[in-house]
DNA sequence: GCCACCGGTGGC
DNA sequence: GCCACCGGTGGC
């Protein structure tokens, strides 16, 4: 919404949400991408993470829900070198209000079109994968993935062969470090780290991200559907399937090309966290330790809680970037949480490496 | 009845 | 604190 505003810069991305169960699909709105891109023709939707996303039918404004997964080799900041770093900016969908509905972008598998004829009601909305971005590491400007293909290609061995910008000269013939940034991180996103060197899936299957809600108790669902249809959600489950289903082992699938890890919300908040382990509750609300109640790192006051607006600007690109970002986040204490239960409006990015993650907005 | 989503726990 | 796993269930 209104971030997207303020953000020109930033790229949006139609997607549709899905609502309750339902997915709507996902497409990218063209311009929106153009203009980051610079590169009109290049949109259809097979640009889009979501790679399903087709030209712009279904436009969606995002508003607030986007994902967005990035990811990044070094920073300078941050070198941890050899990490690099998948970024996935997550679009919020509530934050609209609901209307659209986008779906995750890069989620949805190509080839499950489906419609989703019913819900239209409203609602809530989850967030969704907007967009797949990876860092260059030498400029540290962040590159939309075209498809989540292509994504998923690059991540598997990003450590290995770190992204560059001229990696993206193959949908972007021109592109140069000498280009802007594709995307940086205003506050209309969320942005989440991505794990590097997660193995393709195997032919004809295909792994989902599932983004919860924010404050649930995990940031997000990894699945993989089968060429069967069906729906895997464990290790345990798929060695149970390739075990009933031994075709596939002889075809060569085996577990090394399954990876359950999920991405890191940077917003620190955004998953809600276990409540301590009930410690034995001393009289006069004093803790363990004689300590007040209030006092206890759980009961963060909500206080820190900054909002995204506030923050969002840090941008992604450029080492200005990375190092505001990392800096950031590796300095600060990763413990406050603040109340959880806002919904933002806005994003959450991901960062991809874990080594370093860091929250963006804080303060 | 199915299943997407969420909660929660055990183990590290 | 994180991860892996899986049970429960609301909504369809």
């Amino acid at each position: 919404m209104d971030e997207a505003a303020a953000q020109p810069r930033s790229l949006k991305l139609t997607i549709k949400f899905k609502r309750d169960k339902n997915i709507s699909n996902c497409s990218t709105t063209a311009d929106h991408l153009n203009n980051v891109a610079g590169e009109p023709n290049d949109l259809d939707g097979s640009h889009l993470p979501g790679s399903l996303a087709t030209s712009s039918q279904d436009q969606v404004e995002l508003n607030s829900s986007e994902v967005v997964e990035n990811h990044s080799t070094e920073n300078e900041e941050n070198p941890s070198s050899g990490n690099s770093q998948y970024q996935l900016v997550l679009y919020d969908p509530a934050v609209n209000g609901g209307e659209a509905n986008p779906e995750p972008i890069g989620y949805r598998p190509p080839s499950f079109p489906r419609p989703h004829p019913f819900s239209n009601q409203a609602p809530r909305v989850l967030p969704s994968v907007g967009a797949f971005t990876v860092q260059c590491a030498n400029c540290f400007k962040w590159r939309l993935i075209p498809t989540k293909e292509k994504y998923e290609e690059l991540r598997e061995h990003i450590i290995e062969q770190p992204f560059l910008c001229e990696t993206a000269r193959e949908w972007r013939p021109e592109i140069s470090c000498d280009d802007a940034p594709d995307i940086t991180q205003d506050g209309s996103r969320l942005w989440a780290i991505d794990k590097p060197n997660i193995a393709q899936p195997p032919p004809g299957w295909q792994r989902l991200l599932r983004i919860r809600g924010e404050g649930s108790s995990k940031f997000a669902d990894v699945y993989y559907v089968a060429p069967t249809g069906k729906r895997l959600r464990s290790m345990v489950e798929i060695q149970r399937f390739l075990n009933e289903h031994p075709r596939y082992v002889e075809e060569g699938v085996s577990l090394s090309q399954f990876s359950f890890q999920i991405p890191r919300p940077l917003q620190e908040n955004y998953v809600r966290k276990r409540p301590a382990p009930a410690r034995a509750a001393l009289p006069n609300g004093a803790d363990a330790h004689g300590m007040p109640e209030s006092l206890d790192p759980p009961q963060v006051h909500p206080i820190a809680w900054s909002s995204p607006h506030v923050d969002t600007d840090l941008q992604l690109s450029g080492p200005g970037l990375s190092s505001r970002y990392f800096e950031t986040s590796a300095f600060k204490p990763k413990k406050k949480k603040t109340s959880s239960k806002r919904r933002y409006n806005g994003d959450i990015v991901f960062n991809g490496n874990e080594a370093n993650v860091e929250e963006p907005r804080q303060i």
